[in-house]
DNA sequence: TGGTATTATTGTATATTTTACAATATATTC
DNA sequence: GAATATATTGTAAAATATACAATAATACCA
């Protein structure tokens, strides 16, 4: 393959993934701290520029492998950004990926382009460099929007977990609160919760049941008659 | 600005255009016969490589304002395409975009890339070149989703239109048939388009009432409270 | 062991929305 | 004015969404 068979302008492309995880605590955004210029020692969002024989999607899953160690991770492409002047280097289109991952399962695993990492409440996110800032708000609303119509929330929670945990879940992605009886009315109807018959422990309270993902019932429905509307 | 303070690998990055027109036989999609190679003499979608000094949406409008003329229509990026042999003479990146444009007003004006444009049935759809009909897949799905939660549907249509008229596109896009009567609840109870007092001539049969769409009482809802489930 | 604190769990009545279904109205043409 | 063609409209039943609060299960502590 001759690269000059294109004689026309060429430009770099990185990707920048939006990294979601969710504790007790709510929703956060995984960010790193930039270890090379430009925007050295900034908070960022982990990404790095394609090299000549990766796909696209494989060069999203890459950074965030190499970051989090983790692999066959949910992530959706979100956007592509391409504004003249958005890199102060040169011609940078960079392609937004978001990723859900578990965050009991993430490991610390700083790259060549990050000295450290950290998880941010997705309501305390600092001025990031780039048009970082604006590729959150597009993750985020791209994560409300799906979430209302994929059952994709459970790529956040533990592989068992409660029916607080997964309302708290969904309230934190919708910013909205939902009634605790009609949200589970809802939720079991939809069919792809199993009670496990497990309950809590080490709990100073009535523990509650512990539930699991039913992705095989799923998998039956289409899409288009999964909706969330609470 | 120093292209080679990125000492990285770098590509050619094009746009390509999912152009959706409707008229009284159904959805369809305007294809170019390519004048340059590779696939020369091919149908394909009208896309075209981006110049140094373009934003990214703006090579899309260009795109398209070169072929048809219009201007100001409605467009929305879908995807990026980035599979390392997508293209056969080199790495090229294709962002595509999907516009909605009122088949009235569309002009010919074949491009310096074109040769020849044609509407082509959505059902009709040839061979394409490059990953062009994964692309209009992209493009019929996203489409499909954006018309069930938003009113873009007025888009495609001239500026009065019968109620027949709006429930033939959704009907179309959806690819699902409605009950007239309940179609037309749901959609005056909407309550985005108005009643223009005027109605159809030149027809041999009731005339129709026209309607038009009235964008004002829209823009007052939020994105997530329209849906368009029948 | 019984009381307290804490969170989990559950049901029902009402309002709203969706669905299914067919007769009548208005224009043109002959 | 009869025939043809499409436009327009309502109602009852089913399904879904909403509003709302009392009881249950555990740990902890006195």
């Amino acid at each position: 393959m001759d690269p000059n068979l294109i004689p026309f302008f060429k430009a770099a492309v990185s990707v920048d993934n939006v990294v979601f995880g969710f504790d007790q605590s709510g929703l956060k955004v995984l960010l790193i701290y930039r270890g090379a210029d430009p925007y050295r020692n900034c908070w960022a969002l982990p990404g790095d520029l394609i090299s000549l024989d990766s796909d696209l999607s494989s060069s999203a899953e890459k950074v965030l492998q190499d970051l989090t160690g983790l692999d066959k991770v949910y992530m959706e492409q979100i956007h592509t950004f391409g504004k003249v002047d958005r890199h102060p280097f040169g011609r940078v289109f960079t392609v937004a990926y978001f990723a859900l991952i578990k965050i009991e399962d993430y490991n610390i695993h700083p790259s060549s382009w990050a000295e450290e990492a950290a998880w941010f409440p997705i309501s305390e996110i600092p001025d990031l460099p780039f048009d970082h800032n604006e590729i959150l708000l597009f993750a985020k609303d791209q994560l409300k929007t799906k979430i209302r119509r994929q059952p994709i929330g459970f790529e956040l929670l533990p592989k068992y977990f409660t029916l607080t945990e997964l309302q708290k879940l969904y309230e934190s992605i919708l910013e909205t609160e939902f009634d605790v009886r009609n949200f589970r009315k809802k939720i079991l109807s939809m069919d792809f919760i199993t009670d496990t018959g497990l309950k809590q422990s080490c709990v100073t309270h009535r523990p509650a049941k512990l539930f699991k993902y039913n992705a095989k019932k799923y998998s039956k429905i289409s899409s288009s008659d999964f909706a969330f509307d609470l």
